[in-house]
DNA sequence: CTTTTTTACACCTAGGTGCCAAAC
DNA sequence: GTGTTTGGCACCTAGGTGTAAAAA
């Protein structure tokens, strides 16, 4: 997933243990369609895949840990394969989704679902729709600005293939 | 860790969920000094840093499945860094080790502890002495020979090299 | 026809090899 | 001196990019 999801977190208690994880989760109960260039909801959702944790890869980590700097999930990956085994987050194309994320006091990622306090905390600004060929020239340009894998596509690089014909 | 382990595996209940694990363990309780040509014992083992479990990650999985494919633990990672973070297998250098090949009867891999059997084993075959520099040629072939990382070691690769000069 | 999905591609990052020289 | 460890190197595998064209 790119851009990833990035946090920065404060009023952990610095000494404690907690597991960090988010969850692709359905924004809405509709199916979309990209039709005479817009996002128009289409029919109800399709069946929705099992959804997957993606626990974060240090927990469990001390409040301290998680504090002293941004917190990301740039290791969380995603398909449309629903026979996946990699532990991808499943999702339907064409559909809407949007991050939760949880925050549980644990000494181990096996005691998550023993934890006293799970936090969960959502954010509109992480929906997007699920897709499997941009409809955006502003997203695809800043996937080749951003994302180092995508460097063979920013103008430098491009011009000097031109030139090089 | 190469060459990896692979085990070929019978007798399990196709239809019962097993956990696979390996441990590297210390072989013997000394040190070794490689002087004049031979490895030697010289002295007690150091302290040896905290064991860690490799689970196999397609755990837990059906006796079908692990009897059905050659078990590799190709992703085994090993280091003499005593800060690792990375859940690779803390080694002290110049000490001999043996690989512990655990089978666990559970449905899940946080319940490996509380499995009602975990069978052991040791293969002698499994056993090497950690080190920072090659000693013996045999072993540096066989990793040229068989490492696809190496491949730019082989013959063919460094015979061209010599031509191009 | 329009919309969605897959595949092959050149190009890149990330990181696993033994080698060698230097450091210890 | 001998034995052991580390860092930089060229070379490789593995796999993450958007593109374009084909397929569905």
């Amino acid at each position: 997933m790119f851009p990833a999801l990035r946090l920065r977190l404060s009023g952990l208690q610095p000494n404690s243990n907690y597991v960090l994880a988010v969850e692709v989760t359905p924004a809405d109960g509709a199916r979309y369609k990209f039709q005479s260039g817009r996002w128009t909801p289409a029919g109800k959702a399709d069946p929705e895949p099992p959804k997957r944790l993606y626990i974060h890869p240090d927990s469990p980590a001390t409040g301290q840990h998680w504090m002293a700097r941004l917190v990301s999930f740039h290791k969380l990956k995603l398909t449309n394969n629903l026979c996946d085994k990699q532990g991808y987050a499943v999702l339907n194309s064409m559909h809407r989704y949007v991050i939760n994320f949880y925050i549980a006091q644990a000494d181990q990622v096996s005691q998550l679902a023993f934890s006293r306090s799970i936090d969960t905390f959502q954010f509109a600004e992480t929906a997007f729709i699920a897709v499997t060929a941009y409809q955006n020239d502003k997203i695809t340009q800043l996937k080749i600005d951003h994302n180092p894998f995508a460097k063979g596509f920013r103008e430098a690089a491009a011009a000097l293939r031109k030139d090089c014909k």
